[in-house]
DNA sequence: CCTAATTTGCAACTAAGTTGCAAATATTTT
DNA sequence: AAAATATTTGCAACTTAGTTGCAAATTAGG
């Protein structure tokens, strides 16, 4: 079962010089299957007869998010979010909208955010992330 | 001992509406000392002799952050970081940056943030908040 | 295949944050 | 000032995210 995500899950992981390991490929089989940030327990559900580890999961996580194939995503919860980093620029990340009434986070792909210099004051920004509260278009 | 910190936190709480509770102005006169965000256990820190369950902490912050004198901070970190909102506009936050070298966050409350719209595709913008990434002064 | 490097699962642990409830305290009313 | 009411507090028990060390399993590469 070569599926084409498979492939460019494996794919990727081998430019990242990864391990290509089964754990890795279904993680992020997940994050490309997905529509938004996911935390380690919706990774572990969507994996379904493939079990791994918690630990498994978050190690892999904190692997690619070290050669950068994804990024954590800034979202108010007690859990950490993680998504993939291809729809990001190299020192921007898309903003993360969460609603003030029923809670729920979007990812705004479309909306642009101005970047802000890449110095200030001995400050070197490599990444500029933003968060979003207001409320939803179902709410509003 | 009617410091002057202590009237603002007092005056503050009751611009609010909320009850004027030795612990809220605790907190408050911790958080309005600050140079920066705060998590429970500093603030408690800073209470000194005056020891407050965490419960009573957290829910003095929850009822803080309802009224809007504080605001949390998006800080990547396992505890919550929470801070006065008395530097932030109505509508943006001062952004936070963290070195990814030495991992210490600066508070960068004179750097000017271009504001996103108000609105984006039915979803209402009722506050930004930023978070940055790079080399500290002292790492760079 | 064989070897070395890396990843994985397990089990035990740490610690942040939550909940319910009775006692204490603050505000308002009489 | 005292009583009545509304709100906050502490305690103790709990939940659950995330971490650590280590031995066993898996991967990459010749
Ligand atoms: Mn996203
Ligand atoms: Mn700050
Ligand atoms: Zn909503
Ligand atoms: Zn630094």
């Amino acid at each position: 079962m070569k599926s084409d995500l498979d492939l460019k899950a494996r794919q990727m992981l081998k430019s990242a010089r990864l391990y290509c390991t089964a754990g890795r490929v279904g993680v992020l089989k997940a994050l490309l299957k997905a529509d938004g940030a996911l935390r380690q327990d919706q990774i572990a559900e969507r994996l379904g007869k493939k079990r791994f580890d918690k630990v498994t999961i978050y190690r892999t996580l904190d692997s690619l998010v070290k050669v950068g194939l994804v990024h954590k995503a800034y979202i108010e919860e007690r859990a950490r979010y993680f998504e993939l980093a291809h729809n990001c620029s190299e020192t921007q990340c898309h903003p993360h909208f969460t609603c003030r009434n029923c809670g729920r986070t979007h990812c705004l792909m479309d909306m642009t955010i101005p970047g802000v210099k890449k110095r200030h004051k001995g400050f070197l920004i490599q990444r500029q992330q933003t968060r979003l509260e207001g409320l939803c278009p179902a709410c509003a």
